[in-house]
RNA sequence: CGGGGCGUAGCUCAGCUUGGUAGAGCGCUCGGUUUGGGUCCGAGAGGUCGUCGGUUCGAAUCCGGCCGCCCCGACCA
């Protein structure tokens, strides 16, 4: 609700990122340093995406369960690379009851150590395979440098965890997760993705194999907005996640986890918003359509309440969700700006004009101001706004796939690279070593964002190396 | 942790140089006016000036310590 206007992007970014998420009403800064409060609004849009992923992960047989977000500190030292992964970022509870404690606590970073110790338990023979969970929970990890919804202490996500008979079975599952994750980013939040592998340098601590689905934000960076692992054997071996085989052998588990955060907020933001604030896809909005009154005298006022609250109904019968706009000491021309500023993707306004001739100026978030406003018949209503709601579905996804595309340059010398990254993403060919990538990381900012799954094939020349390289790479500043 | 900036009303900030006990705009409350792109007028409420100490008759203002926040770098979903 501030009238101060937002700072535009091209000014300023990250700054236009910053204050849009307080001005929008999202979210908050917490008390403690990196802390976020996601207010109401946030909170919904966070509600649509769990809603949205919830449905796929049951649809491939996952059920949801609670952990805890305490664990022995023993737990993280068992897997080697996943200690030494998560020890600079992690909380410790010293103090319980007023007692120093025994062993410290450690508040859950993740929860793979936590999943496998239960596992261990819970799992005997083939015939217990596969265990699918998902969990809904906050995870506290310590960072230096925060960012409300990329990066704070706490964050809000969902984590899967699964435990497999079989190498093959493990990365098919892996594999499936990551789809999971384009099919929601693409078809529900208009976020185009790159599916891919991370290389070895950027895997998850403890994995074999990182899979990642990566987004470009308005500024040409890299947000990395959801992840899925094959954890392989090593989290079986330190926790001892055995089964025994129909051929009475025992056996390891292959285990996997995936997740996605709240940072997807921040994805959605950065990828649609605009000078005048948000643009949220129509599928995740809290409000799909606002109606905003217009009246001037008490008579008019009355019949234009009434024709207000038949078209509540009749849209809310046809599945959209609405919010009427009925704060009485705001005029219209205020509630326009501050409903562009909070991405609602259609807005309804009505006035005596609109009762008598039957009829509704329908404005579109992603053509803001007057022209994206057109006047159309309060008949099948309905019907119009929900096609317009896919038109601009629709739109979004075309218009940041084209942002996307326009700032992926296929570069093959370094000189072309540096000036790439500037702006967007390098497209190479890689057959760097980790130090190459290490180099290349120091002197430009730029790390291999990942290996994208949809590969040219044949071979070329690696940009760096002059090597002959069997694959590309896609590479970017990140967040 | 290094470099830079900053802490005064809910928000953005002025006042500090040259000490005399606090202001503006926005927001908020009430009344009226207005309402098709950020109405206008009037009356109000609201601040131990981040914190602790020092100098002084007197400190938002000068000096020192501490705390916190933001931005830039080293870590990360």
């Amino acid at each position: 609700m501030a009238k101060d206007k937002l700072i535009s992007r091209s000014e300023d970014f990250n700054e236009w990122y910053n204050s849009l998420v307080l001005k929008a009403d999202m979210a908050d800064y917490g008390p403690v340093r990196g802390t976020m409060i996601v207010k109401p609004y946030g909170w919904t849009l966070w509600e649509h995406i769990q809603q949205a992923l919830d449905s796929r992960f049951k649809a491939t047989g996952v059920q949801n369960a609670g952990f805890p977000m305490f664990i022995p500190m023993s737990f993280l030292q068992k897997e080697a690379k996943h200690v030494e992964g998560f020890a600079p970022e992690l909380a410790v509870v010293t103090h319980g009851g007023g007692q120093e404690l025994a062993e410290p606590i450690v508040v859950r970073p993740t929860s793979e150590t936590l999943i496998g110790h239960a596992y261990s338990n819970w799992v005997q023979s083939y015939r217990d395979l596969p265990i699918l969970i998902n969990l809904w929970n906050s995870v506290v990890r310590w960072e230096m440098r925060t960012k409300i919804f990329l990066r704070t202490s706490e964050f809000y996500w969902q984590e899967g965890h699964t435990a497999h008979a079989t190498a093959e079975e493990a990365e098919a599952r892996t594999r499936q997760m990551l789809d999971v994750y384009t099919d929601f980013a693409v078809n529900e939040a208009a976020v185009p993705v790159i599916p891919g592998e991370k290389s070895e340098l950027e895997r998850f601590a403890g994995a074999d194999r990182t899979y990642t689905i990566e987004a470009m934000m308005q500024d040409g960076k890299a947000l990395q907005s959801g992840t899925s692992h094959n954890l392989g054997q090593n989290f079986a071996r330190a926790f001892d996640i055995e089964y025994l085989a129909d051929d009475n052998t025992l056996k390891h588990c292959w285990t996997t986890s995936w997740g996605v955060s709240t940072r997807f907020v921040g994805a959605i933001i950065m990828t649609h918003g605009d000078d005048l604030g948000l643009v949220l896809p129509p599928r995740l909005a809290p409000y799909q359509t606002v109606i905003v009154p217009i009246y001037r005298k008490d008579k008019e006022r009355e019949v234009v309440l009434t024709a207000v609250s038949t078209l509540k109904q009749t849209l809310t019968a046809a599945g959209i969700r609405v919010h009427v706009d009925n704060r009485d000491h705001l005029t219209p021309g205020f509630k326009f700006n501050d409903w562009e500023l909070r991405g609602v993707p259609t807005r309804i306004e009505i006035g005596p004009r609109d009762v008598a001739n039957n009829s509704v100026a329908l404005a579109r978030r992603d053509i803001p101001g007057r022209e994206g406003k057109q006047f159309v018949s309060q008949d099948g209503l309905a019907q119009t706004v929900q096609q317009l709601l896919d038109e601009i579905q629709a739109n979004l996804l075309a218009r940041a796939t084209k942002f996307r595309d326009d700032n992926t340059y296929e570069v093959t010398n370094y000189d072309e690279f540096q000036t790439a990254v500037q702006t967007g993403f390098a497209k190479v060919w890689w057959a760097g070593s980790n130090e190459d990538e290490q180099r290349v990381k120091e002197e430009t900012k730029a790390t291999i964002r990942c290996f994208p799954l949809d590969q040219p094939g044949g071979s070329g020349t690696c940009f760096y190396t002059g090597k002959s390289a069997d694959r590309v790479a896609i590479f970017g500043r990140s967040y």
